[in-house]
DNA sequence: TTGTAGGCGTTATCAT
DNA sequence: ATGATAACGCCTACAA
């Protein structure tokens, strides 16, 4: 009710204590007698007091919060999907008195440190979670050189000398589910279709393909091509590999992403069919795989968040947390029909 | 390469001056002599000083942060891309010395009201974007009624008596450009495929289609269907278009949603073609649409975000934005082939 | 069990 | 052109 916000003075007035009693009410309610307390709480209720977060900021010298990129990317067919992300990060947050605050992506590597710099000694954020980290990446070496907190989405993955917390999914795991599923389905000529630079997040995900042809003891020649991360090549890819001599074409193919897979969709679609359409694979769960009735990997991404904040809350607390990295499962997404 | 975050008080040591000229230095150049002024500035150089976020707020009594929204929504096919607001919103803020702070949706609108009363009153921001306005949200109402600073994105469709700060994209605007479209392709019969319930968004939508054909005098019976936003369900609807006799067969379905665009597709896919296959254009310009090669409405979020800052940047500073509300025109989105 | 004192780092006001 | 002083609202000692 008041028109200026109440402080701690405001209720201690009105409850006639002091303004520590009040506080010791909210935060030691067992440090004051019961009368005490009740007749606090309720000035509390009445002066409709609100905790000044600067202020508590400036006194704990925490922010309370963590940060995380926003990143500008357009092209929701491939890639995480970062609107689940973010909620995830904002849900366990505020379950864990954190708040999230978003930077905006910036256009180099060395401005986008520097933000984070900034935002991280201002104390506008205890920590960052990094997302979408490569082997090129020179954020997690700056920040964990410079003894910064964070934790990234993303595993180590050329920076064995620098350890730090981070959160990842198993791709290879993702790619053994969709070779699993396609034996399932009788498939016997399963090809991979991935990307063409040996980036370590594709690379993983071909091991994956790879050694479960190897687990189930699979004949016959392995038949791969690649394609950037564009509907067109991918088609033409795929083309390549549906005309293969008939006993050689591929019935199952595993793709790197759900862009390839609409590519190879397409391809499977207007190939002469020499029996049965193949069996198309993608990878994230995209809702373009969901139009196309395709299944799909999927990232559980709002456990990454959890997880993530699994990691950073005992960080900020000054414990360890229970590990170093976290290494979850992705499961595979069926078409509803 | 202090151990300990710099303050003021360093920096006015290291310069031998005192703290307030170092802030001075900092925010009221001009007060200076430039002597000492440089001086100041060089030994905030060699401190690698940083302002402290909280104690400013806590001086200024301002978060210099806004709120906004995480929504937990999977349904990346239709709607809001989130992503892009996001980091539209973080970037105009951080052009304007705001920060955005997320806060997770709840499962109810009084929660949320609840939340983001504490998010402003205990002054983690100084204002809330609403995202996903409706005529049933009780938020613009709660918020207004209270006298707190927010902006909407979404028209204050059922609440005129409760005018406040919005942002909107046009969708009549919208079907009329995708209308205009069809008729340049030399389509008659242009048909439309809505939601069934009567929502303001829809109805908005569904007018533009209706007045492009007015303007264009087109002829004839003007077919429509509806669906909710969900694949099979208007792949049926549009069915029950393509199925009608040959001289009333629509030869374009303008669709309020790349949902329904999609079961469109669908239909006209598998429909016994007289002729042409028919026309479908989206709304929302989603992956899926342009997975598919259909022609969507963009809604230009990026630039929405921006406006969102527009207005609530004066309206912090105490002073009247421009306008009351900004309503966005769309584009068509084009196929790429 | 409760109250007092001091500090967190900044900005605003008013002297000098 | 500078500097001293007093908030801003909370928290953590330590006293009473």
């Amino acid at each position: 009710m008041a028109a200026t916000s109440a402080t701690l003075d405001t209720v201690a007035a009105l409850a006639g204590v002091s303004r520590q009693t009040v506080s010791n009410a909210l935060h030691h309610p067992d440090r004051l007698k019961a009368a005490t307390r009740d007749r606090v709480l309720d000035a509390v209720r009445r002066s409709g007091y609100r905790p000044s977060l600067p202020a508590r900021q400036l006194a704990t010298r925490r922010a309370h919060a963590i940060a995380v990129r926003a990143d500008p990317q357009q092209d929701g067919i491939s890639g995480l999907v970062l609107d689940t992300f973010f909620h995830g990060l904002a849900e366990a947050g505020h379950d864990n008195g954190l708040r999230v605050v978003l930077y905006p992506a910036q256009a180099t590597q060395e401005e986008e440190v520097a933000l984070v710099d900034d935002l991280l000694h201002s104390r506008a954020a205890d920590a960052v979670v990094l997302t979408a980290t490569s082997a090129t990446d020179e954020r997690p070496t700056y920040l964990a050189a410079t003894g910064q907190t964070f934790c990234a989405f993303g595993r180590p993955w050329g920076h064995a000398d620098a350890p730090h917390d981070w959160v990842d999914v198993d791709g290879a795991a993702g790619t053994t589910l969709a070779v699993n599923h396609a034996l399932e389905r009788g498939c016997r000529r399963i090809a991979f279709l991935g990307w063409p630079d040996d980036g370590a997040t594709g690379a993983d995900r071909r091991r994956g393909w790879a050694e479960a042809l190897d687990a189930a003891g699979v004949p016959g020649p392995r038949r791969e091509d690649a394609a950037v991360n564009f509907a067109e090549g991918a088609e033409a890819a795929a083309r390549r590999l549906l005309d293969l001599p008939a006993g050689e074409r591929p019935d199952a193919i595993v793709c790197v992403s759900d862009t390839l897979a609409f590519g190879a969709h397409r391809a499977a679609a207007t190939s002469p069919a020499a029996g049965d359409p193949p069996l198309v694979i993608g990878f994230d769960a995209t809702p373009v795989a969901r139009a196309l009735g395709l299944p799909s990997v999927a990232q559980p991404i709002r456990e990454a968040a959890h997880a993530c904040l699994d990691l950073l809350v005992p960080r900020l607390a000054g414990e360890d947390p229970p590990a170093r990295g976290v290494l979850l499962a992705p499961s595979l997404a069926l078409p509803s029909h």
